[in-house]
DNA sequence: GTATTACGCTACGCCCCGTAGCGAAAGCGT
DNA sequence: ACGCTTTCGCTACGGGGCGTAGCGTAATAC
């Protein structure tokens, strides 16, 4: 049970809420908790259930709130999935650990770190296929979840130019492509070697992995 | 409506069936053709309705088979579209275009080919969501898909060391380490840009990611 | 021909979905 | 202090998928 008391302000947090109505000024306001509650019990049922046992009926009684209480404010599972999932990837943040390969593999280890949690894996792999026949949905977890993350990369190549490491773009078309690039790679690779091979993103892999994405697989072996 | 005269034979075809007993040589035959029907069906059915719109039932009738014929073969929906996907995976072939980078190329091609389909796309992440919880299942996956897919990275980097492009590997354990890094950065990053930046494995993309793979981020702007 | 197994069909209890309707509660404006 | 408005918890409902059981029939092996 949880207080539904809800402290109103903090502006700016309904990331993707729907039916923020501006022109509701008057009226009982929603509980600021109760969003954070439900959030919270999602996650709390990926851990558990898996993405096929979450309930909608479960989450609400897991956060202590009537179902059509839920159903006000997401419009099913893959929406409250996304912004359950949304919340934790925001704990990421750009390192600066001196050189452009101390950095990546800063980045590699948080989102591996991030990846290892089952609600992160459980919940992201459904929603992306979901998304599958559902453009819309496809564009929420796009800016609610990736590109909301891309400033990783646009702040390590940043500190690898000023420190000389990498050259300058002066293209800016290619500088966005390449962002998007280097995005993919990181993601991409930490994604299959998390759920698909299943081994771990230890210090070996992370090394390999870093080497190659800066030097090359041809050039890997002479790199420093 | 299929016949359910199935010609027998056909050794090995089971990939992941189960309660094969070997035992079972008298009575009533399965029929091969209902599991043919069946994953066709499903594959159909990922298409149209996608992962959550799935139903056994739906697949059952949609093959021309009966609910119950399909619990004999399959325990639930996972299992099912495992061995309906990883038939897809099974057109995968590996190039010969003369060099590693066109080889690389060709590989990156057909992957993405592979997952722009929407039964492949849908598929593959509903049951990589669901193995995070489910071990077994996501062996299974390990097996019957990635693991028998890693041949096309072994081929090219054979033949690109034959043609002296890439230094030979004497340690087997760091070659076979290799293998897997690249075979994770390759779908890895295919996955990713197909699946959840959503834009187009184009020319320029998979030919800025060649570049980056073979020659590093730091070396890409000097590359042949 | 007989034993054995698979097949199609029907029916069942279970659970979840998503919505409707109700009275009560909680702020907002005066 | 007092209505107004909106949200809240609760209950109930039809609809539909799940997975299983039981039956009679069909197709093989021996």
């Amino acid at each position: 049970m949880i207080s539904l008391t809800g402290a109103r302000g903090e502006g700016g947090y309904g990331r993707a809420m729907q039916s923020r109505t501006p022109a509701s000024r008057t009226g009982r306001p929603r509980s600021a908790a109760a969003d954070a509650a439900i959030l919270a019990a999602t996650r709390e049922a990926l851990v558990e259930l898996g993405w096929s046992g979450l309930t909608l009926g479960g989450v609400a009684s897991r956060a202590g709130v009537a179902k059509t209480t839920l159903y006000r404010r997401w419009a099913g599972k893959n929406e409250l999935v996304v912004d359950a999932v949304a919340e934790l990837f925001d704990a990421l943040e750009p390192p600066d650990r001196g050189s452009l390969a101390a950095d990546v593999e800063g980045v590699v280890l948080q989102f591996a770190a991030l990846l290892s949690r089952p609600e992160a894996r459980s919940g992201l792999m459904a929603v992306l296929s979901e998304s599958t026949l559902d453009e819309a949905l496809r564009e929420r977890i796009r800016v609610s979840i990736v590109e909301r993350q891309e400033h990783l990369v646009r702040a390590g190549r940043a500190r690898a130019q000023d420190r000389g490491e990498l050259p300058p773009e002066p293209d800016p078309d290619g500088a966005a492509r390449t962002v998007g690039l280097l995005f993919g790679m990181v993601a991409g690779a930490v994604v299959h070697r998390t759920l698909v091979s299943g081994r771990p993103v230890d210090e070996e892999w992370v090394h390999d992995f870093t080497r190659v994405l800066l030097w090359g697989l041809v050039t890997a072996g002479t790199g420093p």
